[in-house]
DNA sequence: GATTTAATTTAGCCATGACTAAAAAAATGT
DNA sequence: ACATTTTTTTAGTCATGGCTAAATTAAATC
């Protein structure tokens, strides 16, 4: 049976995966801190897991998902992103408070409740924080953004993905009106790893850490 | 800690202790054949939860809430019935399948969310079958209405509530174009517990088995 | 009142998924 | 190359909340 510790692990381990820098190997030690447990914890499950053949571990290497468990993964994520959205959309929750009230609801859904939300938000493909939500057949796909801190000095561009890993930057970002769709502009960029100077919806000028700038991801405006 | 399993076990025996008919003693095996466990589970369950001064637990007699139990199973029932609403009204769901819906999601929803459904619901204090929802400080009040089934020949009366407990029930009554509000009369009423003659809106007559009858509640017309 | 039946409790087991402590393997430093 | 540190795994424990089988108590029947 898939128990909602399983899924837990398959939908963090797949956004380990991609989500994360490439080629980077998904340990033990990175699952277990993700999850917020012990590592031996994560150890028995990673073993569960490839007994049930949901991923493929190479001992001391790390761990890949196969068809079956990205399979799952990616349902849950789909449930997760839509009540995000729909607690965004339809209860006016802020977007910093949707990822925790999801986490607990993503497993106590039905099918008829996925599907009843999907069609009142008017099936959509984008999530609260601009992440593509995968479809029914679990196929998901969503453009490769540029973050902002990749920019130079001058360019322009429209926000179009936030990281949503932590709640205290959302709010920061909200506060700085940084949205999905505020337009930027890179004013100056100070070396060695400095803030930017951003203009922000061609309105205010601000200045933003590169920790930020690295977490938004951006659209270049043509 | 309150588990799900506890706020489980309280919500079914408050309402044990009082949906019921009167004076019923609530016992081991009540308890479990409603939770759907083996009779042993109970008693395991109770034993924990007399511990917890839960319940006062008189061996081979049955059970009672203490002040505290029953402020639990107040709570746990007001979301149960907040989130019952929301599926009907704001989702569309049928009367017979939010039950079950509810009771996933009953343990994994925040105070937030509470409040967030509840405003959008604009505060009910009459849950979808017609039950009162308590309100967040634990009180809850309804009229005491009769049943159908009690009703005689020539009244005249408006359903007012319904019991939740059986789904295929819920789905006859709506195929029967009972639902709240409905205003009925007792056309016949066939002696020896046989069914009764109704007169439905003004408009159609049916005849209605005694069963279904005991479980619609009514406001006699003035 | 004795016996049978039904309800309840006790005893002991199982799966899940956490944990700590210790052992083993891999990576790193000198 | 060898010692140290870090990561991973193993071993064994715990709490939760089910279960069955057996024992006990209460209720019902003759």
């Amino acid at each position: 049976m898939i128990s909602q510790a399983i899924e837990d692990y398959l939908r963090t381990i797949y956004k380990l995966q991609h989500g994360g820098t490439e080629n980077e190997r998904v340990t033990t030690s990175v699952i277990a801190d993700r999850m917020g447990v012990a590592a031996a914890s994560a150890t028995n499950m990673i073993k569960k897991l490839a007994e049930m053949h949901l991923l493929v571990h190479t001992p001391y290497q790390g761990v890949g998902l196969t068809g079956a468990g990205k399979k799952i993964a990616l349902e849950t994520i789909r449930h997760h992103r839509l009540i995000e959205l729909y607690l965004a959309q339809a209860l006016g929750y802020p977007w910093d408070q949707i990822d925790a009230e999801a986490d607990r609801l993503e497993h106590a859904i039905s099918e008829e409740f996925e599907d009843r939300i999907d069609k009142a938000l008017g099936y959509p493909t984008i999530g609260a924080h601009g992440e593509p939500i995968p479809t029914k057949q679990g196929k998901i796909e969503g453009p490769d953004y540029p973050r902002l801190s990749d920019l130079e000095t001058g360019q322009l561009a429209i926000i179009r993905r936030v990281s949503d890993r932590n709640p205290e930057m959302l709010r920061y970002m909200d506060q700085m009106g940084l949205q999905l769709g505020t337009r930027v502009e890179v004013r100056t960029k100070a070396p060695f790893s400095g803030p930017l100077q951003l203009k922000i919806d061609a309105d205010k000028e601000e200045v933003l850490g590169l920790e930020v700038a690295y977490n938004i991801f951006v659209d270049l405006a043509p």
